[in-house]
DNA sequence: ACCTGAACACCGTTCAAGT
DNA sequence: ACCTGAACACCGTTCAAGT
């Protein structure tokens, strides 16, 4: 939460006597995040993971919250959406689904967001480049920060209540739970169960609501300061 | 995940000797759960709150796995949207928007939906509700269950990780440590900080995206089966 | 039949001590 | 200066025992 921790650079922690340091470290917890999950991400597995006591950890970060949002910050670095398109329309639609993609691909990152906001330099940024497209595509601050945090809310909140997160023998599982439940009581539950083994996949369906809040903003930005 | 657990009324837990029932202690569990959140809901603390030892809990509910999902179920069982409208659109806009309002009293139901999928009874009635709207209104069974979807993501997405989760004080702190932040590398969120104090409500920002979302899926639904 | 304390295998973190 | 084991206050849950 708190935005003026001591950046990385001034706090570049021991020098080590064991080739630690906090890339290495935040290197090894991303790994485990993405390949384990968010509560295999402990202390003591992480400093086992990398061969050094748990204690040693605290000598690089304070505690286990401030290495959290050292990953955070660290994974979101490697969001660098490229951006080719030409109306302001194009290009925040670019970024969003290099975000969806990237929250794909790290799925920790959803989880730790989850449970605190995050205001670490690389999401800044993040956050800075898509509401400065929206400025320069003519929407005012106010205008252009509530486009943003919707577009931004969708995207999160599709990457961590979206299907997709699950491994696919889950959501064969969940098909035959629906299928095998009595249509007496859940008519159109049953019907879409059976249908949904050849339903749109999961980026489709997140890229046709994108355009549906991209139509909205657009015709609202058209007609002016619309409401508040 | 499992749908074929043993309902409630097959398992009725023990004859008490201590007043307590399933009943009790789940409404103690949603207690704990509204007013200290998911980290303090502990079969330990629950059942200090409940004055019995720890491991009674055991006798009710195999385990705390079990425990939440029957708390999740007995919460969504309160939430009851009243349908007046006349299209299907007015009434799914009823439904999404009491269910948001649900969300937004109950945040730690999102904080439970957040690390399984919810197939419990209760929840599958509000999405068997919500679907046969969209049926009667005339959509397709596929063409319902994404649009369901799409709409039920979008609104857990804005429970989660839209704002108002989080205390008024922790937002003035988040707009007070953007507003300071050097101009020079982030002109646009300055600005947008700034501009934040007078924001539009959450709930307005909820419904715009929700009626964005709704206008594509009209328009979609008129055009007749778009694409797969 | 219902209830429970002790114990086990885990957490994050403090503290005092090692080199 | 860097690293760490022991210890503390927590978890969920098993097990054997109480009534």
């Amino acid at each position: 939460v708190t935005a003026s921790k001591p950046p990385a650079a001034s706090r570049p922690g021991p020098r080590s006597r064991l080739g630690l340091t906090r890339e290495r470290i935040l290197d090894a917890a991303l790994d485990l995040l993405d390949r384990e999950g968010w509560r295999q991400l402990t202390m003591r597995r992480l400093a086992e993971d990398l061969g050094v006591g748990t204690m040693t950890l605290y000598g690089y970060f304070r505690s286990k919250d401030e290495l959290l949002d050292a990953v955070l910050d660290a994974a979101i670095e490697k969001l660098r959406p490229t951006v080719t398109g030409e109306t302001w329309r194009e290009q925040i639609r670019q970024v969003m689904i290099a975000m969806y993609r990237f929250l794909m691909e790290h799925p920790g990152v959803v989880e730790i967001r989850f449970n605190r906001p995050i205001l670490t330099p690389g999401a800044l940024k993040v956050t800075e480049a898509g509401m400065s497209l929206l400025r320069d595509g003519g929407f005012s601050a106010d205008h252009a920060a509530r486009a943003y945090r919707l577009l931004f809310i969708y995207t999160f909140g599709f990457a961590a209540f979206g299907p997709g997160k699950r491994p696919e023998s889950d959501r064969a599982e969940t098909v035959a739970a629906l299928s095998s439940l009595p249509r007496e009581l859940y008519p159109a539950l049953v019907d879409a169960a059976s249908a949904a083994s050849e339903s749109m996949a999961d980026e489709t369906l997140f890229e046709r609501g994108l355009d549906f809040l991209l139509d909205g903003l657009e015709r609202d930005r058209s007609q002016g300061g619309q409401n508040s």
